[in-house]
DNA sequence: GCCGAGTATGAACGACCGTTCACGCAGAAG
DNA sequence: CTTCTGCGTGAACGGTCGTTCATACTCGGC
């Protein structure tokens, strides 16, 4: 046989799981690799069958909600129309409900990334990068056929600013989201589909 | 002479600086006491003549901030009429440029405060809670009053939501913002001040 | 029934952790 | 001049870190 990298993928899923919870909670370096065995019921050493290193395990984690965003925002714009102002609609609560949906991997995806080994660090600094892009095309392509505006703020290049803004509303939301609050998580995502609108003035 | 708790203060900040920058790119956890001593160009043994653990340097960082954010804070309102609309730009504005002036500190304040020990931690956690609910209050006190609104964002008390979002673009602002990019801290200082109108759709 | 691959154990590795402590030294106070 | 106090050193503390390894068990394929 090949050389088989993947492990019985039942043990494999579960180390991951646990160390998405304790980083999550405990932050990277601030968990243990034996705090890991113990949540699996297994022994420190057992865990590298599995996994080459603790920092593997983080880039696995933080890969594989990255590939989940990835795919959650290109379906949405297949799914809605070239118009700007759908898409941005779109976009935020779509995201947004990610985030909600996914909060311990966002949180450690966005916090925990630093200890990377550089090469890794890079790849998903990268992804970073392009989704910021995205929505900020977005803002640019609604303003250059009129649905958005920036110009009465008085700054030049306000799209990058308005931009970030929608993106840290929405990749923030499960920091103060309260899943047993009196707003379901579909009509917070609503909201901020409508609140990124407010921000680009694309409002109807 | 009574009990000096203070050491000479001159050290002490030396420490104070030297913690808040390996803080802030290594993260608490990622950090050293021995990093933390070369860095100050002193022995393990003695930071400890100065706080009496690694867990108070970080507190000492972290509430310091804090009090200059309550200040900022309290300043900013003391300064503007009783007027939302204008209480709001100000405060969205100060406290950008706030942020920008200190990105470090308030990195280490909002990413590693979970660190702290669960005292000190929950009393950060309610200075916290406090600003969210002035920012909260503003919004509610607007749309009274009729300057604000959010009937239209198809959600009751969306007012939670607004003020998270503008918060968070503010809060964040240090993570996108280039001191070399073409656009000055006052000018994106004024520009979130403009956005935070957008965001409780108080446009003038 | 044997074998080899996959997975687990438990002990151990050297390194490093936060913290302590006996001690030395400089300089202000008496 | 002596004493005391504040601040530093350097070595050491017990504990924990991420990782490795010899060994053993289990189980499907021959």
């Amino acid at each position: 046989m090949v050389v088989n990298i993947r492990s019985s993928n039942q043990t494999r899923e579960r180390i991951h799981d646990a160390g998405l919870a304790l980083f999550n909670e405990r932050g990277y370096t601030g968990t243990t690799v034996r705090e890991l065995a113990d949540a699996v019921d297994l022994t420190p050493g057992a865990i590298y069958n599995h996994y080459p290193s603790k920092e593997s395990l983080l880039f696995a984690i933080i890969d594989r909600v990255h590939d989940e965003a990835d795919t959650i925002l290109s379906e949405t714009l297949r799914g809605v129309g070239n118009d700007p102002v759908a898409q941005l609609e779109a976009l935020a609560c779509a995201f947004t409900a990610f985030h909600i949906a996914r909060p311990r991997e966002t949180r450690v995806a966005n916090r925990d990334y630093i200890y990377l080994p550089s090469g890794e660090r890079d790849s998903v600094v990268r992804r970073r990068r392009r989704v910021r892009a995205l929505f900020a095309e977005v803002l640019r392509d609604g303003e250059r056929r009129g649905h958005f505006s920036f110009g009465d703020l008085g700054s030049e290049d306000a799209v990058q600013a308005a931009s970030m803004a929608i993106l840290n509303m929405v990749v923030l939301v499960a920091e103060w989201f309260d899943p047993a609050g009196p707003r379901s998580a579909d009509d917070t995502s609503a909201l901020h589909g409508r609140l990124a609108l407010r921000i680009a003035r694309g409002g109807r």
